[in-house]
DNA sequence: AGCACGCCGACT
DNA sequence: GTCGGCGTGCTC
């Protein structure tokens, strides 16, 4: 009531000197700060500072955002400014390094700054409601004390580990640090023991200091934590990944934010956590697509996470068993420092031994040729496990009709709908449409409806045929669509309770099963040709990472090393020979050079804009004018084509490249473009992707 | 993006 | 006569 008095008290009048304003980012994707009226509730309040949160009134409703900055004055017409509803008091303000931070990326990848700030932070702060921080403390407590499994002790190194864990602990200030080193090198005990090194050191000399540990998925992150947990017993420990609720992660949030939690390990959202003591960051399987989010604001963590220790001057490691180019070109040029670990630190353990099965000979049924099948029976014999690796959920990837043609296409997307058998329906993967199956042809009655080509759903059906007695498990997307059930189903492979175990990439990260001595890949080759130039680095990833799931079994009883069988139908192509060979350096350096002669990424720097309307042509043209709206020299601005998937939920997309040799130019051009492309107000919907990875 | 206002078609 | 379609406009 008072403060309406005071609101109105002389509006023609000279602004009072003490009168406060605030510049608050909020989560609209209006490219601005918005001031608003500060007024002390008592004459001796202090005023708020910067990294605050606060609730205003916008527009019809409330939101909260961030202060970043407290003013005297403001250009915004008086009448136009309202008064702050209240200040979240009881928070330690957000930093000026994660302010950056954030500024940065708005910077960086052309959103507004609050769309960065806001979403980064727990919602249960944002909301009006009050937070009673004592009880997230409390929780907090809980959390610590939960009971630590054994403690197992650090793992003797071998040279290589050695070489990396001093080399890191020793970096003085930026220092980023490629760990290249196959599965099974110690790439995990590497990042343990810098983490515990970078740890004790701090607490010798009384310094608060926080580790930040990325992995690409959630299913990952269980699995380290309780090594982590085992490793540190008492250890304050937070994670942060999308799989939390919103209580779990205010508590989480709130334990690195106040300096708690020693080791922060999360995916990539994690990167814009409030970390104030933060000392070292670590990017494991750095290389992973998962580290660029597809929507929204569409950011790169890894790129984020070198930014941040750029900014703190602290170490970073990166590594991977198959890095990206952009990383690996750094490491020749000598802007990254790299460190190979080229043994295998597990004991006695050696590459698994890489072999083809040529399609054209070895005709398979059911999908899987004879050679697997006798590869298969051979582990049943001797009670281990087998992967069976295919990229391909649902049942068949269409369903088509041979007396007339039909195929099961969508109708609201350029795509088939995918049969899936168990769940009797046919759906979409691009806009979730399904529907029942058809008993017969929609177009000419046959009843004789044909499913082609095969899935994993598919696969695990005729692996039932061929072994009724095996135990068969299918893990995918899914499966695997229950809270939980992802975890349960791993626990039950690593139980032993599995022979044979079917899956998408969602069982070629991470886990590692011991009784695991046959990887069977059946359908790779599509990404040989792909029209997306990054296919073939991907399935090179995949093809590496999932021959790494092969355990050890075998080996410790002094027997065959662990197999891996590829099949395909170009058995000669160069990038399964560099899989067999397990020579990952040979193979990118063949794709550097590619990439440099075609003018690609990392030589060239690229954004993206696309755009979305009912007419494709609304799309094409939309696009045509946004290239002509500025001169760009040095810029090339491709022609607008539609995109692969062009049509998905009736929506009709368009994209265009823009590519540029140097990244500073590239970005001066993309700040003044958006600045134009935003104040000329279109019907179609649009948005800039920076640093694209899907083309 | 939300969330309003505003002006034309099928219903209790 | 209203409910409601989504076109246009604004958010300190």
């Amino acid at each position: 009531m008072r403060r309406k008095c005071h609101a109105t008290l002389k509006p023609e009048s000279t602004r009072p000197v003490n009168s406060t304003f605030l510049k608050l980012a909020l989560d609209t994707p209006l490219d601005q700060v918005f001031d608003y009226r500060w007024v002390p509730e008592r004459e001796d309040e202090a005023p708020p500072e910067i990294g605050q949160l606060a609730l205003v009134p916008f527009g019809r409703r409330e939101t909260s955002g961030v202060i970043i900055d407290v003013v005297h004055q403001s250009d915004v017409p008086p009448e136009k400014v309202k008064e702050v509803l209240a200040v979240r008091r009881n928070l330690p303000p957000l930093s000026g390094q994660w302010l950056s931070l954030c500024r940065f990326a708005a910077d960086y990848y052309q959103r507004p700054l609050g769309e960065v700030m806001v979403p980064a932070l727990p919602k249960n702060l944002r909301a009006g409601t009050p937070v009673s921080l004592e009880r997230a403390l409390k929780r907090l407590a809980k959390l610590h004390a939960a009971p630590d499994p054994t403690p197992v002790a650090a793992q003797e190194l071998n040279a290589g580990q050695r070489q990396a864990v001093e080399a890191i602990a020793v970096a003085p200030g930026f220092a980023p640090i490629l760990l290249h080193g196959v599965t099974g090198s110690g790439k995990t005990e590497v990042y343990l023991q810098t983490a515990a090194c970078l740890l004790q050191r701090a607490q010798a000399a009384g310094q608060p200091a926080q580790v930040l540990i990325l992995v690409p998925e959630i299913n990952l992150t269980p699995q380290l934590e309780q090594n982590i947990r085992a490793r540190f017993p008492g250890l304050p420990l937070a994670t942060l990944h999308s799989g939390l609720a919103e209580g779990e992660r205010l508590t989480h949030w709130l334990a690195a934010h106040l300096g708690q939690a020693s080791i922060i390990l999360g995916t990539r959202l994690a990167v814009l956590a409030s970390l104030p003591h933060l000392k070292l960051i670590i990017i494991d399987e750095e290389h992973d697509p998962s580290y660029k989010q597809q929507e929204g604001l569409r950011y790169s963590a890894r790129d984020l996470a070198i930014w941040r220790a750029r900014q703190l001057d602290i170490p970073v490691v990166l590594g991977s068993a198959t890095p990206s180019l952009e990383s690996w070109q750094h490491a020749q040029s000598g802007r990254y420092r790299r460190i190979d670990l080229h043994e295998r630190a597990v004991r006695n353990a050696v590459l698994p031994t890489v072999r083809l099965i040529d399609m054209e000979r070895d005709k398979p049924s059911e999908g899987i040729t004879s050679t697997l099948i006798g590869a298969i029976k051979a582990r049943l014999e001797k009670g281990e496990q087998t992967l069976l690796f295919l990229n391909r959920r649902g049942y068949a990837p269409v369903l088509s009709c041979d007396a007339c043609g039909w195929v099961s296409n969508c109708p609201r997307c350029t795509a088939f709908m995918v049969l899936h058998k168990p769940e009797h329906r046919l759906r979409c993967h691009h806009c979730s449409l399904e529907q029942r199956i058809p008993r017969s042809c929609p177009t000419c009655g046959n009843v004789d409806l044909q499913p082609m080509g095969r899935g994993t759903q598919r696969v695990e059906e005729g692996l039932q045929q061929m072994f009724p007695q095996a135990r068969i498990l299918r893990i995918d997307a899914d499966s695997t669509r229950l809270k939980g059930s992802a975890q349960a189903a791993f626990d039950t492979v690593h139980r032993g309770d599995v022979d044979i175990l079917v899956g998408t990439q969602m069982v070629a990260k991470g886990h590692d099963f011991q009784r695991l001595t046959l990887v069977g890949v059946l359908n790779p080759d599509t990404a040989l040709f792909s029209h997306d130039y990054r296919a073939g680095e991907r399935l090179f990833a995949q093809l590496m990472q999932v021959a790494g799931r092969a355990g050890r079994a075998g080996q410790q009883d002094g027997g065959n090393p662990s197999e891996v069988w590829i099949q395909t139908r170009y058995p000669q192509h160069p990038l399964y020979g560099a899989v067999m060979a397990h020579d990952y350096a040979r193979f990118a350096a063949g794709l550097l050079e590619e990439r440099e002669q075609a003018g690609l990424p990392p030589y060239m720097h690229q954004a993206l804009l696309r755009a979305e309307a009912r007419e494709l042509q609304e799309a094409l043209d939309f696009l045509s004018t946004a290239a002509g709206l500025m001169d760009h020299p040095g810029i090339t601005i491709n022609e607008p084509i539609p995109m692969t998937l062009t049509r998905v939920a009736n929506t009709e997309r368009a994209q265009l490249l823009i590519e540029c040799v140097s990244r500073p130019a590239l970005q001066a051009f993309l700040r003044e473009w958006m600045k134009a492309l935003r104040a000329a107000r279109t019907r179609v919907r649009w948005s800039l992707e920076v640093d694209p990875v899907d083309i």
